[in-house]
DNA sequence: CGTACATATCGACCTATGTCAATACGTTGT
DNA sequence: ACAACGTATTGACATAGGTCGATATGTACG
């Protein structure tokens, strides 16, 4: 079985992204938000930054540039896992990171 | 004299959307949140929706499909404004609002 | 097994922010 | 000038969220 990162919250709706232009319903836009939400603070942006950068990254390899402590990274990976933003696999003791591509041309879309 | 509108806190700087893909530097990060958190907020979402599908739009009109009050809706346009998504005008006593698509577009690259 | 280690969760703290009533500010018209 | 009206600001309140120490969970290796 794959072990790709889920969560009971996670915003993987069709109706995400919708473009700004369209009149968006309130749904959508409860939705969209979360999905900026996540974006919406520099600890997590240069994270993402960070696994963007790599085909994988590790956990323990964004400790020491984030500058914070393991508890903080975790629950900012966490955050952008159920934004949809990156998922992670668990191999060994190590969780390992990538970004959905996917995801952020969906957000740009929905920029339009 | 043109009644641009611009606040002291805007964010305006050539770093503001560097693409996620290159490391984002600190003070980058924090510009790009910043413009992430004006729009994690469903209200502002549905807010530059409605002044997107439209050429300019008065404040007046917003306050009744938004259903919040005159001092919210005032406060959600001006996030928007200082994060540089929309610009407001005011003539007599009613304030014009449109959108600034070249931030948009911005955007949406800091998203590669 | 038991120890070491990577990650996740919990609890607590502090700050940021969305909301509205009350009020102030500016503009228009009489 | 004064009254009416649209918008902005202020103050107060409640909630959300970033942070870290302490702890729990899970995995590898003697």
């Amino acid at each position: 079985m794959a072990t790709r990162q889920r969560s009971t919250t996670e915003v993987f709706d069709g109706t995400c992204c919708a473009p700004l232009s369209s009149n968006l319903s309130d749904e959508q836009a409860v939705d969209l938000a979360k999905v900026f939400a996540a974006l919406s603070d520099p600890v997590r942006l240069r994270l993402l930054s960070i696994v963007a950068s790599q085909e994988e990254v590790c956990s323990c390899e964004l400790q020491e540039p984030l500058g914070k402590s393991q508890p903080t990274v975790s629950h900012h990976t966490k955050a952008l896992a159920e934004a949809g933003l990156i998922v992670g696999e668990k191999r060994g003791r190590w969780m390992w990171w990538r970004v959905v591509p996917e995801r952020l041309d969906a957000l740009r879309e929905a920029l339009r």
